[in-house]
DNA sequence: GTTGATTGTTTCACTAGTGAAGTATATCTT
DNA sequence: AAGATATACTTCACTAGTGAAACAATCAAC
């Protein structure tokens, strides 16, 4: 007599599909691209502005600071990123890909991995974007939730 | 031009909603019944069982092995569950609810956290449940992509 | 009844995230 | 110009997960 059984609760059901994507999406992006696809995400962000810091990043994606700080540190190790300190603010560092870094973004762009490709043809592209929607949704509303909690 | 722009692809969004979802539902969780969403979902589980051990409750909840160690031994250390060699195989483990985790389980069922009502409400049963398929049908395609490749 | 495979669990090293507290630089305010 | 406040970032301790390798107990075969 879980609740489970009387209304169809999401949450668990969210949390094993984002997980299981994640990790399938992982293991064919480490082996086209050579990164994850948190890693991924921020190689993108970083290549598509001009001129990004590490507390812009975070709110991009919607991370932590400090996620973001293991983040880099990791992908700088990879030899993904590179990190100079900001001329206009020296609080501040300027992110920016190294060769290697754009060559992992290209890799990923140019060989789209099999389980987005499966996820599009199955669903199809008016059922995919009604999906978006719907997370975006569910995104807002925890935002709410967060919010009222705090003013409250 | 990223992809992101041209269709939907909806990982990300996935990630952003169960992150997020997680986040809300752990502190009115902790607030109510003093535990995680996670470590409800195991008590739960382990409640609803007459004897469950480690590698039956990993399989349940779609989890690691090592994922269950680590899990069960944070839950003993809060004294909300019990730990006990199964009489049958000695290899194994027999779970069982403390006092304390019973207490945990029930506090949750009577205090519905917010967040979930917010959901239902604003999503309805019938787009719930809609949502819902959506997201088995993703942890399917997933599970196929992925024993595709082990088997292939 | 030993031998070999399978099963249940743990350990280790790792990614990826949160949140709180700290440091250093910038920016207001007066 | 100084002091307060805000911002950029780091560190620390934590939860939560993965995967590979180990170990012990069980089971199946011979």
């Amino acid at each position: 007599m879980s609740q489970d059984t009387k209304n169809p609760r999401i949450y668990s059901r969210l949390q094993i599909a984002a997980q299981l994507y994640r990790k399938v999406a992982d293991r064919q992006l480490v082996e086209t691209a050579g990164v994850t696809a948190p890693q991924l995400g921020v190689l993108t962000r970083v290549g598509s502005a001009k001129a990004l810091n590490q507390t812009s990043l975070a709110r991009d994606l919607r991370l932590n600071d400090s996620a973001i700080t293991a983040m880099v540190r990791r992908l700088i190790g990879m030899g993904m990123l590179e990190k100079t300190r900001s001329e206009s603010d020296s609080r501040a560092f300027v992110l920016k890909l190294t060769q290697q870094g754009q060559q992992a973004i290209d890799r990923a762009a140019n060989q789209p991995i099999a389980i987005n490709r499966r996820i599009e043809d199955e669903f199809g592209v008016d059922a995919l974007t009604e999906f978006s929607q719907k997370l975006n949704r569910l995104i807002d509303l925890c935002d709410e939730d967060q919010t009222v909690e705090v003013e409250g």
